[in-house]
RNA sequence: GGUCCCGUCGUCUAGUGGUCUAGGACACAGCCCUUUCAAGGCUGCGGCACGGGUUCGAACCCCGUCGGGACCGCCA
């Protein structure tokens, strides 16, 4: 008798399994066993064994380790979603795992394949790669639940059949089954219990109220497919954020209704604002890629996302992709939100901005260059390379760094922000035949401009900073730069001449 | 209203009963370097939310209080 038949959104056939797709053993993947810890060693606790009531399936631990990331294509990658699919990734390359990309587009109102397209983007931006997913494939596919939708009717039939889910006004609803405490033991929070009984009502504890599996459009709801798609890619270390805690306890109850081995789950920290409130839209760039337009690194964002809810646990925190790759230990996950601090994220930035070699840099910079109408294409790409080094820590990123740069490739970005008018006359006057002796010196040298700096500003009274800065002000347009006798060696004896003259510090020819 | 989670310098964190007069990083202040600003080095400022308990001993274990957060949808 199948009861599923009286269900207009089910189809006839049910008893979908994914029993034969379930993890059997790590042997298909290179011989070798993956060691890992997952969770920290915790004392015995009143609570474990976790579960006595529930008859909870372990996956198998020794099998290799398969986690996923699952937006929801319904806006850009945004910073908590970076730093989920970052912990993922992480994850799974330390342990020699799988990371695979689901899409979640059961929202038909909000979902569009350019949000996805560009979600997929701000990964590949961030430096991670996945095993399986809508783009590349994969033995656990289809990876958009909008593609898996003949599995969840077939999986809710079964329940219907079972007698654990029931059809009514259009949808498929899963009867929550009374007097059961849900328990796990949580990778990051440790062992969660809950009573199951305090699901089973609706917002105000007034009417009972199941869950709904199915919606009267067939399509399925987030707890519903989230089971039947981890369960089905044989996801068995479930890595998400804090919020997902409430969740859980349904996703067990559903995972045990199904009899499907329950994964591990460990939950992330939240990210807040400077306001502790959860990050968003309020708080400014939120979304990965305004960062990117702001001139901050992948390196540096990964290194910045990496650092909330985790430490590499020596002194340094500067640390490559690939040192946190083996550092990384979900047991050292920490349980408190994190506040997403600009000027942290600024200084990691700018940590990894100047570790970048030279050459790589001038090709970062090149279009940034551009964009202020600056033709750096005119220059050898080594010279450029000798002028960022010469700039060598200034600026957190490359956007501050093509800013403070601009002089190197252009005097007219020099003469657009300063005019000379702060030299009097008569300072001109007895500047000239400093510069003028500057330009004469015999060899084109730091060593040889300071020493005769320092002993024309003896003779004529005058303290190097009179004779530096308005040099600097000529050669820069700025008050601030690297070394001025550094930046007229590099410029050129013409050029120094050239940027003189323009600004009559030079005696009359 | 209910359930759950969290609580170490302003911020990110180390810390799992004695090695903690609590360590590091960012920020801030000062000094060194120096023609300026960075970078770098050094120094300083600053914290275990509170109250009980357990213990010879508690940031760490237990209880309570307070504070913050998340979730409770035919959104994900």
């Amino acid at each position: 008798m199948l009861l599923s038949r009286g269900c207009g959104i089910l189809p006839p056939s049910p008893f979908a399994d994914f029993g034969q797709r379930l993890p059997r053993n790590s042997s298909t993947i290179s011989g070798k066993k993956p060691i890992y810890r997952l969770g920290r060693p915790r004392k015995s606790s009143p609570l474990s064994p976790v579960s006595t009531n529930t008859a909870t399936r372990r996956v198998n631990m020794t099998a290799q380790v398969r986690v996923r990331f699952a937006p929801s294509p319904t806006g850009a990658l945004h910073i908590g979603g970076g730093h989920t699919a970052l912990f993922n990734w992480l994850w799974a390359r330390h342990t020699g795992g799988r990371f695979i990309l689901r899409i979640e587009d059961t929202d038909r109102e909000r979902s569009t394949r350019e949000y996805e397209e560009t979600i997929l983007a701000g990964m590949r931006w961030l430096g991670l790669d996945w095993d399986e997913g809508p783009d590349v494939g994969g033995d656990f596919g289809p990876y958009r639940q909008s593609e898996r939708l003949e599995l969840y009717r077939a999986s809710a039939s079964r329940l219907v059949d079972e007698g654990k889910a029931y059809c009514q006004d259009g949808a498929v609803y899963f009867r929550i089954p009374a007097g059961k405490t849900i328990a796990w033991d949580d990778v990051v929070y440790g062992p969660i219990e809950v009573d199951g009984d305090t699901l089973r009502f609706d917002t105000q504890n007034t009417a009972p109220k199941d869950l709904v599996l199915l919606k009267s459009d067939g399509y399925p709801t987030y707890n519903y497919a989230v089971v039947v798609d981890d369960a089905g890619m044989a996801i068995n270390t479930v890595i998400r954020g804090e919020d997902h805690i409430a969740n859980t306890p349904k996703q067990i109850l559903l995972y045990e209704a199904f009899g499907w081995p329950v994964p591990r789950f460990a939950h992330l920290p939240m990210i807040l604002g400077a306001d502790k409130k959860k990050l968003s839209k309020r708080h400014g760039a939120t979304s990965i890629y305004e960062y990117r337009d702001l001139g901050y690194l992948p390196d540096g964002a990964f290194n910045f996302l990496a650092l909330l809810g985790w430490s590499p646990g020596d002194e340094n925190e500067i640390c490559s992709r690939r040192e946190a790759v083996e550092l990384f230990e979900l047991s050292r996950v920490t349980k408190r939100a994190a506040v997403f601090d600009m000027q942290k994220f600024a200084h990691v930035n700018q940590a990894h901005l100047w570790r970048t070699p030279p050459e790589e840099l001038v090709e970062l910079l090149r279009p940034l260059w551009k964009a202020r109408g600056l033709d750096p294409d005119r220059f050898d790409a080594a010279w450029l390379a000798r002028a960022l080094e010469l700039l060598g820590g200034r600026g957190q990123t490359t956007l501050e760094v093509a800013e403070y740069s601009d002089y190197f490739l252009s005097f007219d970005a020099v003469t657009a922000r300063y005019d000379g008018a702060d030299l009097p006359e008569e300072t001109r006057r007895s500047l000239r035949p400093f510069y003028a002796g500057l330009l004469e010196l015999p060899t084109w040298h730091h060593g040889a401009m300071e020493a005769y700096a320092k002993q024309w500003g003896e003779e004529h009274g005058a303290k190097m900073k009179d004779l530096a800065m308005p040099l600097r002000w000529v050669l820069t347009g700025r008050k601030v730069s690297p070394g001025v006798f550094d930046v007229a060696v590099f410029l050129g004896r013409e050029e120094v001449g050239r940027r003189l003259g323009h600004y009559r510090l030079l005696p009359e020819a």
